[in-house]
DNA sequence: CGCAACCTTGATCTTAATCAATCGTAGTGG
DNA sequence: CCACTACGATTGATTAAGATCAAGGTTGCG
């Protein structure tokens, strides 16, 4: 019986149905520049055997899985998490276009977490056969992906800083400094206006070890301090100085100039 | 003014001293066989410039420094950690024989997170650009290098999933078990003997978001129950199934088969 | 022998979890 | 157009897991 079956929430609610069309050469758009062999989106248009579309809700791929695919996000916006047995659920990372999603070293070690998409999505589907080729041949393929696995590593690592040694209200605020500065980094802007962010309360809890009804209160506090506005899929930041400074980080440490800008 | 200089707590007690010493060709030894360019004792070997010896205690490298340099564990503990400005300590992970510490996509990028020895260690010094040729050309060292570095993210969202979801109790058994098959992954054999275990229970607290004194009652339980042998810098499972029924997974679970071994 | 780290244990306090409604809003179908 | 539904956000009352504070107790080493 698989743990996902013992699960008390059931966290997928939507209908599951994620499509796998064919791709025409030049299906996946490049949404940025990039110096052709490092780019994620030159990588992955050059080595992707599909595009899937995966419905918000429904998964890219789930704990156990086996697969002989690695991914990368083209658009949209999904989460990886593990469900304990008892339905309690982690949110380990937030993937955003140019994220790199699934690579395991070898093809037949299962997934060890799930990919739920947060919204509608597209990503591209790439053979690590494929890849393994690439990298054994020799290209800025390799320092792409080195690159992306670090920057996940990094964002895990702030996460866990944020779980075992922070409160509530420095966890939150430390949390919404950083997905702001991901959604600003993906170039999905919306200008100074309050920017997309489809993560309902429980979605933060689950990524911050909380419950949803300790983050109302904590981004109720945060609110009635004038740090951020906050509500119904949306969210800005007033004061990037102050929540900051509730993080307990230093814009202009030079020694932690990572959430600056 | 830094973050290190305000903290309250010191964490690094002992002496600094940190020798460099030129490698005669030949100098670290191979623990384990490997396929030579997939091997990262080989690598190291291949692409050292130095090999640097550092006491316990004293750190390999600090948050906030710059430096072309990343590194590859020969010998000995070291653990990865971030202080916060009020002496808050996570660890982050720990490293042990094998472990590559302090990639960066740019050589003038600050890292992020200190380095400190828990053992007398042993580290080989590869500059990055050295390695980015290398990458460039095409080896078998980026997959290598990208086995290290995803296997570090699965250790980052296993020690997430302690922090944000599993009490006290899961979360040490747990975290045993992971070192457990870590440490036998090493091959830093001791047979059936309790094996070498030089994490002092304030850093199992500060890996797992916990004071120092739960940790020892949570210890004093699981040995009461008779799951465990601790203390002393040593420390044995005593009943693997049921330490790992207490961490909530099932060892036989075809999903979850990565503590198994 | 005598520190200095570590580990233990007890008493008390805080943060966040849990339990339990209520409300608002966006769909949905009649 | 409007009741109906469902999910998410809110708020309050109570509980519990783990932190904090405060002593001792061990072990090992110079």
């Amino acid at each position: 019986m698989s743990a996902t079956q013992l699960s008390v929430k059931n966290h997928s609610k939507s209908s599951e149905h994620s499509k796998v069309i064919r791709l025409h050469r030049s299906a996946p758009q490049a949404p940025t520049t990039g110096d052709r062999d490092r780019d994620i989106f030159a990588i992955a248009r050059r080595l992707a055997s599909d595009c899937r579309l995966v419905a918000g809700g429904a998964e890219l791929f789930a704990e156990g899985e086996r697969s002989d695919n690695l991914y990368v996000v083209l658009d949209g916006w999904l989460f990886l998490h593990r469900i304990l047995e008892d339905g309690r659920r982690q949110i380990l990372d937030f993937a955003l276009p140019g994220g790199v999603l699934g690579y395991r070293a070898h093809a037949d070690t299962p997934f060890s977490f799930t990919v739920e998409a947060l919204t509608d999505a597209k990503v591209a589907v790439i053979p690590l056969s494929r890849l393994k080729d690439l990298l054994l041949r020799g290209s800025g393929c390799a320092v792409a992906l080195l690159d992306a696995a670090h920057e996940s590593l990094l964002e895990a690592f702030d996460n866990l800083t944020d779980l075992g040694r922070r409160t509530a209200r420095e966890a939150v605020a430390h949390f919404l400094l950083r997905m702001d500065r991901r959604i600003r980094r993906t170039g999905v802007r919306s200008d100074d206006a309050v920017m997309p962010f489809p993560l309902t309360q429980e979605h933060m809890g689950d990524a911050l070890g909380l419950t949803a009804v300790h983050v109302c209160r904590t981004l109720r506090a945060l609110r009635a301090d004038g740090l951020v506005e906050a509500g119904r899929g949306r969210f800005k930041i007033l004061d990037r100085e102050a929540l900051a400074a509730e993080a307990g980080i230093f814009l202009d440490d030079p020694y932690d100039t990572r959430l600056a800008s």
